[in-house]
DNA sequence: TCACATTCGATCTAAACCGATCAAATAGCG
DNA sequence: CGCTATTTGATCGGTTTAGATCGAATGTGA
């Protein structure tokens, strides 16, 4: 509206200033999601060239991504952290605490186990097993167990939560208040010896709790990471916990003052 | 929003660029847990040489496995013999007639999907959908719209069937009991116009009985390899199917006496 | 086990794209 | 009026990317 030099001339051409074109590349991007370059240089009426400056200065300020042909929504395609590389993250670790934790099962037992990638490593561990019994919220660890047909798989009903891909809600919580398993293999985010097992999430802290209920014994599985830390929503009290596997980065003082606490430890050497 | 005074340039489609190819490709094999090359080049509008550059890089990253003729999951007990045989099958018919079912699918639907290989399909489809509420037994459909936030995903509970990744059993059929959805979609092993949709085993075909009552309407999806055929238990009667979703190479007598009854055929051209 | 088919890996080619430098036009300023 | 600074457009070389081909390796089926 206000521009600082008014009609000085006021020829054939509307002038496109260099703000106005940013602002509309934006647009067409945040619009279609992503748009190439050659696109946006027509749309805009402007040469490639001048557009790929644009693009350049606009992706400084993080209000889009370059790629390769074009530009797009910043965050849109680079969502690499997702579940696979958690995996990654402590990989020996894991494997050294899911098959310490297999050892806790025996054949004919009736467990349940929990959502996270540790207790979907031991699942892995347990397709040997016979005759067993495993109740779980968790689609990874029913994967990992279905085409085992010694194994019965049942799984608690629920609403999906896609980021630990595990059920939760009431439905997951009365499915597992009519059962009794002998050993609940539970995982967290974090743990320590004044306030138990803890999650940052409210519903899957609830599913957690019904298991350790369902259960005679629980069982942490947590690696060295989540030793000694406190995220927001405690699922199981010290007291309850009955094993805890982990690796043997684990601060020692912490395993301490779980041992005496009354939790059977379990250090697997990475 | 506000569109430009300028003439849309509608010759030039949204450009793939090659971090969203990757995502695609990514996407595809999360929700199929298994697919071939030519499958995922196929998807992605590209040759397959670039695809199996995006897969190397992929499984560089750790994201996914690489086998031959296609990808997996990373770290899972891969199953070669059923990979291929499911992918090979009749993979481009089952894409055919997944994207026609998905157009079944509205935006804020709540709809049920059944267990199988082609409703999976389906179910990576409808991953761009918004306010979705999915409600399934199928773990491999849970498992291709658990990293889609804009779908709410709930899950029966049961007994798992390993073989065809879904849960059976009285907890899923009450579970079921207790909803009710706009659509039902539902596979099976055979389909004729007396007996209408079949499958050999029976917890199976209670639960599709239960998910297809829980439905105002039902659609099946069934690839021509299933139509005429008759197993051994009958899960939805011809009367209660209100829309088919096929191929074209399915017998055409068969269609023509499906619709004669009153069911909606949609046939997809592979 | 052997023969056949499919798929993989590598190299090459073509094309698109990017970056940089330079030329031209315009606005600002003395 | 003329100079300069800023901005835009054009060209060129280098780089990246995608597709094709062919020998080699791997699976498949009899």
């Amino acid at each position: 509206m206000t521009d600082g030099k008014t009609h000085d001339t006021a020829e054939s051409a509307r002038p496109v200033f260099a703000a106005e074109r940013r602002q509309r590349i934006l647009e067409l991007v945040r619009a279609n999601g992503a748009v190439s370059l050659r696109d946006l240089a027509r749309a805009v009426g402007s040469s490639e060239v001048t557009v790929r400056r644009d693009v350049r200065m606009l992706e400084g300020e993080g209000l889009l991504d370059r790629h390769h042909g074009g530009a797009t929504l910043p965050g849109e395609l680079t969502r690499e952290p997702t579940y696979s590389q958690k995996t990654q993250l402590s990989g020996t670790e894991k494997a050294a605490i899911a098959d310490l934790a297999a050892s806790l099962v025996e054949d004919g037992d009736a467990i349940a186990i929990g959502a996270g990638t540790t207790t979907q490593a031991l699942a892995r561990r347990l397709v040997r097993h016979t005759e067993l019994a495993v109740v779980t919220n968790s689609l990874l660890v029913a994967q990992a167990l279905a085409d085992c047909p010694r194994v019965e798989v049942v799984m608690t009903g629920g609403t999906l939560r896609g980021s630990i891909h595990a059920l939760v809600g009431s439905p997951a919580e009365q499915a597992l208040a009519g059962l009794r398993v002998r050993r609940a293999f539970i995982s967290g985010n974090g743990l320590t010896a004044e306030r138990g097992l803890s999650t940052p999430n409210l519903q899957v802290a609830s599913v957690d709790r019904a298991m350790a209920r369902a259960a005679e014994d629980v069982v942490v599985l947590a690696d060295h990471t989540k030793i000694g830390v406190d995220t927001m929503v405690q699922t199981v009290p010290t007291e309850e916990i009955t094993h805890l596997v982990t690796d043997d980065d684990a601060p020692r003082d912490v395993l301490d003052d779980l041992a005496s606490r009354g939790v059977r430890l379990h250090v697997a050497r990475g």
